[in-house]
DNA sequence: CGCGCTGTTGACTCACATCAAAACCCGTGG
DNA sequence: CCACGGGTTTTGATGTGAGTCAACAGCGCG
């Protein structure tokens, strides 16, 4: 095993919240593995029965799901510290899919294994529902945006969010932080048309608000950015992480 | 004590998975109350910090959350069973508001005491994060329903799930349920105008798929509404509930 | 009877979708 | 080194689904 819990690189991040050492020990009996796979390749599949579920470790990924009609809904992006699978844990089947962008490591859990945890140690257990309950709140948050705001406001809001994750990640130097997504990927999430997208990006570099170009965002003033979009601009709480 | 939890109304339900006796004893000693309110009444802020988490036993609400440009997103339709304030649980504070659209009975448990219910009761806990899980997923649905469905396969989409829930808590007689809300609710919960959901409601009634007037929802067959929906009827899988 | 709230309908407008084509970027192979 | 091809981004022209505006109808209630 590649990666070892008790030395964890997430744990050096200001994002998490402290794990204890005696739970990173009880987390390691349950880690069955770690996987790595290559950019595009699907981790999880909608409406499958997941044996396994994850903890992303590096690299970046998306969350969708998938129309009759063909449309695709990214439903979140994935960066590292996202627990990949909750569904799957408890109701045995993913309801959306989930797919690597970048290359990806993953920390590995038994699904089989799942209830025995939360039992054998509750705290852990907690600190799942904290996940879940956080996003909750994103989801929430994202509705909002595709509902209410407009095209303009919703792709700030979007770029914003991002950034403050990658600031919280330490992926910000200098005003920039790596995103390595299409812009495709972002219309998806927004449910606007790719076209509109481009165009709407533009606008926002050319008001110097936000610069999103070859894999790079470069946020100069997040404050700003969070006027266009309709909301607050306030650093993210730690979470937990399993 | 109006209710107990022992004899809960609700476990009647087949909505709802079997709780053992112990559990329920063990469900009651963290109950400290119960709670009725009026139409109209709001039951817990967006932003502030609640003292209290609710399991919805009567009535219906709506959770939502408001801009700060004032426009208005329902996130879910309250229903009996829905557990209320998961986020206020882990985080201290709600991301959504909640309101009783009907008059509303609610069991009340404390904040103070969630953390420890969750560790002296680790498959009680479990449901919280089962709980979740349906959220989550229920959440993506609707993103991927604001964001790529059309109007009318909006609503669609929206009068086959209340349908659905009101299968399983059987309020359904004769394909009709009671559904108290007022269009501009269903709009704002879609990211539709008030004007035009009226007339894809309108559309709907027409076409003999589903017909929602003086808060009451009928439909015929569900498959056909579930074809202009763009999903698969299916019934919902059962839950558990605090 | 009059007021406030909700639902209904028609006329007009616009933000965003769709269509189409070109530019760019980069890896491959001749 | 350059030609080629697929994926992505960019730009312009045109179309339309849904928003906005406005007026009215129905209903419950004081």
């Amino acid at each position: 095993m590649a990666t070892h819990c008790e030395s964890c690189p997430l744990h050096k991040s200001t994002l998490f919240t402290d794990v204890s050492p005696e739970d990173r020990r009880i987390t390691q009996r349950f880690k069955s593995g770690e996987l790595m796979v290559d950019p595009g390749t699907p981790v999880m599949m909608e409406g499958t029965n997941a044996p396994q579920l994850y903890t992303a470790l590096r690299g970046m990924g998306l969350r969708y799901t998938t129309l009759p009609n063909g449309e695709r809904q990214v439903i979140n992006f994935v960066f590292p510290g996202d627990f990949i699978g909750l569904q799957a844990g408890v109701m045995g089947e993913m309801s959306h899919s989930v797919e690597a962008t970048t290359a990806m490591t993953l920390c590995v859990f038994d699904r089989s294994d799942f209830f025995k945890f939360f039992k054998s140690n509750p705290s852990r257990g907690y600190d799942i529902t904290w996940l879940a309950a956080v996003e909750e709140h994103f989801l929430g948050s994202s509705l909002a945006t595709v509902g209410q705001r407009s095209a303009i406001e919703a792709v700030a809001w979007a770029l914003l969010k991002l950034f403050q994750r990658g600031e919280q990640l330490a992926l910000v130097r200098q005003a920039k932080m790596p995103l390595p997504f299409r812009q495709q990927d972002l219309a998806d999430a927004l449910g606007l048309s790719l076209v509109h997208t481009n165009k709407t990006l533009a606008k926002l570099r050319d008001r110097q608000l936000a610069a999103w170009s070859n894999g790079v965002l470069q946020v100069n003033d997040p404050e700003m950015l969070a006027e266009v979009a309709l909301t607050e601009f306030e650093p993210l709480p730690k979470r937990p992480f399993i």
